[in-house]
DNA sequence: TCGTTAACCTGACAGCGTCAACCTGAGTTC
DNA sequence: GAACTCAGGTTGACGCTGTCAGGTTAACGA
């Protein structure tokens, strides 16, 4: 909450303040834990600046909120980047359990840009660089033959349930969870990736209230139909 | 926009304040289509009262956007009472159907409900509800011997797929998704429950970057192991 | 030394959630 | 039918918010 007045930047260096101010909110979003803490002029103050002069570099609130989120995603590119080669499962599952792990960390973050009416009608660019990151990680896995089916849905498949396991520990907490996140979320990342891999094994000819169903038959997993 | 104002309820009547303030925020939100306009003026001046006396029937305006969201809620609850019976496994597909469809229906209710900071420190009531009987349908597929585990975790698995797939939807409708959003929640319904039913076949032994592409070699989904 | 202009500030606006204090009139009582 | 009571509201204000038009200051080139 600390209030020294600025220096004003020199000549030619008044995009220093840019940062200033990101940093700022990214230590109030911190702190605070919620994002209700950045107020434009809480921010203002703790980059020592008046309030309006957020303007200068910002065109809207929404567009700080965001840039402040946006910060951490390249963290998660690289995580992406990093689970590169090898077995392409096994890339892919690292993959699915590195995006879990940052967005339990950055829960704020990530539920800003995940979880809101889609700031700016469409796509972070962030996200989508690691989306793409995920479709390829998937393509790889389709290359093997194992796999079928359009890299790009798959990987909206997956990242579906992993999206939708870190998305529910963040917004509902006291749901009935396991102790051990990193279990659960390994669990999750098996599911999908085994349900994914074998579900277009079966043909879909049947009523959609019969699938589920017939692709546990299809798969012996139960003694008799129903 | 009406401001019609209201004529006093009788002596004894004064909860029929509460409905008409309830009736008029929902009208408010969907024909907004977001609850930013839920502004407490708005929703007194559409229900023909000055704006304190919200504080009547409610203590809060997050205590108004909560009951709002939570009526439709009620409509969930009968569309999974109504998937019971019959095949479990058809039962629990409906099911999971029925709560996507249920979402995408009120997508601006869904979200205040299950995407946000957990209103009140706790399950939303009728979300928890729902959740029971879902655990209900898992437990009665458990109980053929072809699930297996506890009800209450596959359950979360299975919840957590479905609610990653439409809060996807909801939040990123800039998202590559397919076309056919009906044909996209039977898939998702599909891998999930497929992969929770096989998931467990498998033992759980190795660490976690192998468990996946163990898992595919279990069920020959591989011709090599890598 | 002076003028230019990038960098920033002052003061104000409307709208928000919320609260303390006041009013009003339907229903009861005499 | 007049007086009283108290449920069922209203009035007016407070501090907070995002945002903007216009003024100020000081670093630099000439």
């Amino acid at each position: 909450m600390t209030t020294a007045r600025r220096v004003r930047a020199r000549r030619g260096e008044g995009a220093l303040l840019r940062e200033e101010i990101l940093r700022a909110a990214e230590d109030l979003l911190t702190e605070a834990g919620t994002e209700d803490a950045l107020t434009l002029r809480a921010v203002a103050m703790r980059a020592g600046v008046s309030t309006p002069s957020v303007y200068l570099h910002f065109t809207d609130k929404e567009a700080l909120v965001e840039a402040v989120c946006l910060r951490v995603w390249d963290e998660l590119g690289r995580l992406f980047a990093e689970s590169s080669g090898g077995d392409p499962f096994v890339a892919l599952g690292n993959c699915g359990r590195a995006y879990a792990r940052f967005a339990l960390d950055h829960p704020v973050q990530y539920r800003v840009l995940m979880m809101r009416p889609s700031a700016g009608e469409g796509v972070p660019p962030a996200a989508a660089t690691c989306f793409g990151h995920m479709v390829d990680r998937v393509a790889a896995c389709v290359a093997t033959g194992v796999l079928q089916g359009e890299p790009e849905a798959l990987a909206l498949g997956l990242w579906s349930a992993v999206h939708g396991c870190v998305s529910l520990l963040i917004a509902q907490p006291s749901f009935p969870w396991p102790e051990d996140r990193e279990a659960l979320i390994a669990h999750i990342v098996r599911m999908a990736g085994l349900g994914a891999a074998l579900v277009t094994r079966v043909p879909r000819t049947l009523p959609p209230s019969m699938e589920l169903a017939a692709d546990l038959d299809a798969f012996g997993a139960r003694p008799a139909a129903g």
